[in-house]
DNA sequence: AACCCGGGGGG
DNA sequence: CCCCCAGGGTT
């Protein structure tokens, strides 16, 4: 199978009409694909116009007023594509005589332009065989070569972009690349993809094998967030200390714990304070550090930065529990580690 | 490598 | 309500 010659042929049949596709001009195409970042055509083409017609030139954009572009750029979202849209417009103007780099490497200098934005004006605007891989091509390429890498891993856009080099015809990069993106937008859709009607039936890897609804592959990008706890070990002469049991819908429910501060934010610079806060019936003599580093403790959507602090008092709550008898309680795993660990001679003096 | 940046539409 | 869109910049 050669897959460019039938990408194209469905191509020349299905594309859609695009005013970004009417020109050679690098600076509409440059607008445009500025515009389309992460944006879908249908929201971006009028801006497309708006903006052509209101700039025809680049010199015109790089005169306008910042506060005209903003105000263009309205509603289009992410907002410093307009700001570096602007910043590289006076570039061309005034540094480059009003012309856009002519290649991959120097359009890859300006701002707001990096590899997939770079390769697609170095296609389209002056034929460079240079692939442009973006959530379309992730997608297409996925299935019909049954490619399993995650593709929100950073290393796994190289892959692609080594594929589709392999792919990418010398004699049409722009026709290919614009061809894989309508491709991917309209054909080889995200959901429910028509594949009765599509060229690759009978190549591609994802129908074959019935991974269609599941290429690309995406792995949900679990939120992992900071959590500072500090553990109080408060002790008395005798070797008696104070737990408590979580009940709060929270990790580890239902076991036992010492007194804690919990911050999603590192406090504890003063400990000392706190105890006397909420243990105010506690004398306390001294507070002892006894983890210099924060011990990291890796949840799934928590990462722990955990110390544990000795609270040394004379009077004690007559609810404590004796050190000895710590292990009747169960813990979480960090917290019976360092009981484990813990000489409590250091401690108790 | 992780995080942030946005408004919008499809399913 | 979740996912994704012709990604790039910053840390």
């Amino acid at each position: 199978m050669i897959f460019s010659n039938k990408l194209i042929t469905w191509y020349l049949e299905n594309k859609r009409f695009l005013p970004w596709r009417e020109t050679k001009n690098p600076y509409a195409i440059w607008l445009s694909e500025i515009i389309l970042q992460q944006t879908r055509v249908a929201q971006g083409l009028p801006y497309f116009e708006a903006f052509l017609n209101t700039y025809p030139t680049v010199t015109d954009l790089a005169n306008a007023p910042e506060d005209d572009v903003m105000r263009l750029w309205q509603g289009l979202g992410y907002y410093s594509r307009a700001r570096n849209l602007h910043a590289t417009a006076k570039k061309v103007a005034y540094e480059l005589n009003g012309n856009f780099p002519t290649n991959y490497k120097d359009l890859l200098t300006l701002k707001g332009v990096g590899e997939y934005t770079a390769a697609a004006i170095a296609s389209i605007a002056y034929d460079e065989v240079v692939p442009v891989v973006d959530g379309n091509v992730f997608r297409v390429l996925s299935r019909v070569y049954g490619i399993t890498s995650d593709i929100s891993a950073n290393s796994t856009k190289k892959e692609f972009q080594e594929l589709a080099a392999t792919l990418i015809p010398a004699e049409a990069p722009a026709t290919f690349n614009q061809a894989i993106m309508d491709f991917g937008a309209t054909q080889c859709t995200p959901k429910s993809p028509d594949c009765s009607v599509c060229p690759y039936i009978n190549d591609c890897v994802a129908y074959a094998t019935n991974q269609v609804s599941t290429l690309p592959i995406k792995l949900a990008k679990v939120k992992v967030k900071k959590r500072y706890l500090d553990f109080l070990i408060i002790l008395d002469a005798n070797g008696n200390t104070i737990i408590e049991q979580r009940t709060e819908k929270d990790i580890w429910q239902q076991l036992y714990q010492f007194p804690l501060i919990d911050s999603f934010k590192h406090n504890a610079e003063d400990i000392n304070d706190y105890v006397k806060e909420k243990f105010d019936s506690l004398y306390i003599k001294e507070v002892l550090t006894l983890t210099n580093e924060a011990i990291t403790h890796q949840l799934s959507h928590q990462k722990l930065h955990i110390k544990f602090w000795g609270v040394r008092v004379d009077n004690i709550p007559t609810d404590s529990t004796a050190w000895a008898e710590l292990n009747k309680f169960g813990f979480p795993i960090v917290i019976h580690n360092f009981i484990k660990s813990l000489d409590l001679k250091t401690l108790i003096y």
